[in-house]
DNA sequence: AAATATTTCAAACAACTGTTTGAAACACTT
DNA sequence: AAGTGTTTCAAACAGTTGTTTGAAATATTT
């Protein structure tokens, strides 16, 4: 019945054209004849190895979120011996590269963007696997930083102001592309990104240790 | 030929239900059945009056952009007599607003957040009808804070970091209620996201005006 | 009121979708 | 080599999609 384990060729093959073509079109759009064709394979093939294409869909979804989790680890970079505005740096730096560099596999965390916006039934589980683990991690690294506990709102509200800033670069890609056509074109200026969202975020929290009262 | 003056009542009751169901389901997944459905109009009235769907989804980008425009311009409720930093606080709470509350039409929010992520063939309307004018309004805004021009890098580095935590906040939305399942539901909370971001970036900016050297 | 133009409608069309089928090809064990 | 289970394949199926059609209904003009 569990298909699980078997890994024959064409499994694989559909596994991997399906993640490329899902990433690029979405669940809906991505037709499984383009994936099957790309992966040489029969038509029929989606079915028999996967049920159907949800199915293969939520394989494709566990299967390279786990790869890409054990080969990019939330904490990847930081050591317990860094200062808190280290590890800021090396979990941004982290994020950054996950996100625009040529991570394996690389259409990945444009699948991820995708459900991030337009969230499909599979959601909940890369919620749980990815962004959970990435998110608890932050919010300890910025409860250190302004010295409160990691479940303060302001803890929260200043990790989320961190991560929206990461993310727009990945998010808003067509944006930018077409606001300044070649400022912010290529993807080989992480560290000058990470310096940057850095720099502000440290500043952004420097003060907000005290009470905010305004007016 | 053209009917672009012509506004026959099925012709507007059809551009709502569209950009309703546009912005909800997406332009490939949302179908002229049941656009007309929820319209009460034939199933030929779209090709009729807009040619195809192609043209409707236009003619809707078109009209409603407009109207938001008109009655939210990128400048509402900015004065020349503000000082640059009211003037920022002015802007995000007018942004957050305008993402998040009940602007009329409730749902163009959304289908901007949609083509943001996932631009379709007619991203570059909106680009260069509402994208840009807002953008270039910070960037002034920002520059006039930091002391700089405004297309100097520095000046988009931090304008895209406003940006992005204002963002963060509709784009992720899926993520922020799964996280969080009760703290940031309601959207009646924009008075203190407008004060958490506008702390923040003016703290982040603070000591940007000097080169920012490290290592 | 007649003539003309515009708009609506039910029905059908052609293309595409995910899925099923049953036989053929293959792999492996006995 | 025969037998057994697994995998592939071309073909077809049932459903949905955007679009077209030609006649009927309505509105406008003469």
């Amino acid at each position: 019945m569990d298909k699980k384990k078997n890994a024959s060729r064409t499994r694989l093959a559909i596994m991997e054209s399906a993640g490329k073509i899902f990433a690029e079109e979405g669940f809906s759009k991505a037709t499984v004849r383009d994936i099957c064709r790309e992966a040489g394979a029969n038509i029929a093939a989606v079915n028999y190895h996967f049920g159907d294409k949800k199915g293969l869909y939520l394989s494709v979804l566990k299967h390279y979120q786990e790869m890409v989790f054990q080969t990019y680890p939330p904490d990847f970079g930081i050591t317990a011996a860094q200062k808190p505005e280290e590890k800021l740096r090396a979990y941004i730096r982290s994020f950054l590269t996950r996100m625009m560099d040529d991570v394996h596999p690389p259409w990945f965390a444009r699948l991820l963007a995708r459900e991030f916006t337009e969230p499909t039934w599979a959601f909940d589980i890369l919620v749980e696997g990815s962004i959970r683990p990435s998110f608890q991690l932050l919010a300890d690294i910025v409860a250190a930083i302004l010295g409160k506990k990691p479940d303060d709102r302001r803890v929260r509200l200043c990790s989320m102001s961190i991560v929206g800033q990461c993310l727009y670069f990945r998010h808003s890609n067509p944006v930018i592309i077409r606001l300044f056509p070649r400022e912010f074109s290529d993807a080989g200026q992480i560290e000058e990104l990470t310096e940057h969202i850095t720099f502000f975020s440290l500043n952004g929290m420097a003060k907000a240790k005290t009470k905010n009262k305004r007016r």
